[in-house]
DNA sequence: AGCCAGATATGCT
DNA sequence: GCATATCTGGCTT
């Protein structure tokens, strides 16, 4: 089934607290350009969140997380990858989802010449900066609704196992399981720690 | 499984 | 000024 095809996700899918909206995106279709897969892994940030960029407020980088419900936030990390959050909740909150790994479906020849010719298809968007790579996301798109950078998100095709657990890459706040993966997805970033894995 | 380099904007002191 | 960062790829144990 094409993503393209997918029923788009309601307009207030968005208007709900970000660990709410990142489990129920879990296996939902994210495309953009005629590219992308069913999504695996996505992490929350939210208001009052000290992992969050929101957390001391608006800043210029952040700024678009503080945007309405369904704009992106797109920044770069490391000095050279970009990460693509979406903005949920309401406007003036700083709460955002982190799209961190897709399950490629469709687009599969552009997106692996965009990643360097991976062979692997577990390395094509498996991982926040590999994902936007493979989907040509960069900096452009901040600040944008999801519909003017062109993505699409479609409903669940099926009710996924959904299992969240510590995110990935933080230093604070580590130990809330904002962390939704796709349970025995083997597109997932890195595996489920065992710790959570019963 | 673990260590390290890469490369740069950001935000705090 | 400077430590940090929602990371990845490559190399070493």
């Amino acid at each position: 089934m094409s993503a393209r095809r997918a029923r788009p996700v309601a307009a207030a899918f968005f208007d709900r607290r970000p660990e709410d909206v990142a489990a129920s995106l879990i296996g939902c279709t994210l495309s953009v350009g005629g590219a992308g897969g069913i999504i695996v892994e996505a992490e929350a940030y939210g208001q009052r969140d000290p992992a969050s960029h929101s957390f001391r407020g608006e800043t210029p980088r952040c700024r678009s997380m503080f945007g309405p419900p369904g704009t992106v936030y797109v920044y770069r990390t490391y000095g050279l990858h970009w990460c693509l959050n979406i903005v949920t909740e309401a406007p003036g909150i700083g709460a955002a989802v982190l799209i961190r790994a897709i399950e490629p479906t469709h687009g599969l020849d552009v997106m692996r010449t965009r990643r360097g010719g991976v062979r692997d298809d577990r390395l094509l968007c498996g991982g926040p900066g590999r994902l936007t790579q493979a989907l040509a996301v960069d900096g452009d798109m901040d600040g944008l609704p999801l519909a003017d950078a062109g993505f699409l998100i479609g409903a669940r095709a099926v009710e996924p196992d959904v299992v969240g657990v510590p995110r990935i890459g933080i230093s604070q706040a580590t130990d809330l399981p904002w962390r939704m993966v796709a349970r025995g997805s083997r597109y997932l970033s890195r595996p489920i720690p065992r710790s959570s894995a019963a």
